[in-house]
DNA sequence: GTTTTTGCACTGACCAGTCAGTTCAAATAT
DNA sequence: ATATTTGAACTGACTGGTCAGTGCAAAAAC
């Protein structure tokens, strides 16, 4: 029941119009915000009636929360398969921090509408969907987590480093870099930002060479 | 006639009124967004009637855009002061980002809505008060632009850096990692948060010690 | 023949912004 | 001293518009 659905994800016609809806809405609600986003709005760029919104999903927000979910997972997947690439191929934490930069990336790349939608609601608080976007962050953030602990664990990494924090300040570099980029120096290549970053990550902009 | 009012600015009727307002608006938009918040909302957390907040502003956004002026305002002079005291203590730029890094923790532990809320509404595009929020961001990010500037000119900071990049990379990790302190370990204090951010700048997490 | 979509009219809540009227402290007059 | 006037600051009921969500019959799509 429910899902079934092939690999790439959009075989029943339903399916192909909530995936419009997403689109629509990822959009619309990054520039505008949920609240100053209209369902008629979401419709329309859809192109699709208002009545097939509540055909296929509950409520406005209810539609928000599962583009949440949806955008979040495709995100954890990409990170994971960033991580146990480099591990497969025996290379180090550090290595496996870069490729996870490089991932983050290309998922900003791609993704910019969500990316920006998912930074303005993470911190709020007193909104129905707190609770989804909690689990979800914790998701990511865990991924690179478990690769701080693993460097530690082996050495790599000072015992000294607090793994959520800095988790938390990585993730955020990446973040706040990518969205700049996008917004302000959209010409720019990702590898060109990738390599600052890596730079930044391995300090090898102050202390040491 | 009209202000005369003492020099520290805060003395006239008026003024206190607006700052009953910037606080009331400065918290309920952080939790809520802007859309979200109704000027009733506001008008009844600052103890005002509804009309009062119409006779300070010209309208909800006119307020909000004050507001924005007004926090960026005490950031960048924040940041600028601790930049320009190790400065003037000799020290070298390497003590300036981290000296300034403490004033972004400061700053973020006195008005955490705020960042919250500047935030959220950064990457927004198609909004009102957008050139405002540019022309502010600008503001704050070039005096970190500067010090990596002035470190790589006296061959501190590697030629190779990428200075727009670094910096919003340098922001957004403050940004986030403060952000998640004070959502989610609230306990903990600015001087270990500082600690575990400064390791993480100096490259003393990965690389060399 | 069942599922999904359409189009559209409708409701009721909510909300930004307005405006006629009130308050009160300081200025002026007596 | 006391009465009167002035006007900036404030009030809150009201208006006009917007929008989430509903209901449903007819049309496509499968």
């Amino acid at each position: 029941m429910e899902s079934s659905s092939a690999a790439s994800g959009g075989s029943t016609r339903r399916e192909a119009t909530r995936q419009k809806l997403y689109e629509a809405a990822v959009t619309l609600i990054a520039e505008q915000g949920f609240s100053a986003t209209t369902v008629d709005e979401i419709a329309e760029r859809a192109g699709v009636a208002k009545g097939t919104v509540y055909y296929n999903f509950a409520s406005k927000s209810v539609l928000f929360e599962e583009l949440l979910r949806h955008g979040v997972g495709l995100l954890t997947a990409s990170l994971r398969d960033a991580a146990e690439q480099t591990a497969g191929r025996g290379g180090s934490k550090v290595d496996a921090l870069d490729a996870m930069i490089r991932a983050g990336l290309v998922f900003i790349d791609r993704y910019p509408a969500f990316t920006q939608l998912y930074v303005a609601e993470l911190w709020r608080t007193n909104r129905a969907w707190q609770s989804t976007l909690m689990v979800v962050r914790q998701q990511a953030v865990a991924v690179v987590e478990n690769v701080l602990r693993e460097g530690v664990g082996n050495g790599e990494f000072s015992e000294e480093i607090d793994v959520p924090l800095t988790a938390a300040a990585l993730v955020g570099m990446v973040l706040v870099a990518a969205l700049d980029w996008k917004s302000f120096q959209p010409e720019r290549s990702l590898d060109d930002v990738h390599a600052a970053l890596s730079r930044l990550l391995q300090g090898r902009v102050s202390g040491c060479r």
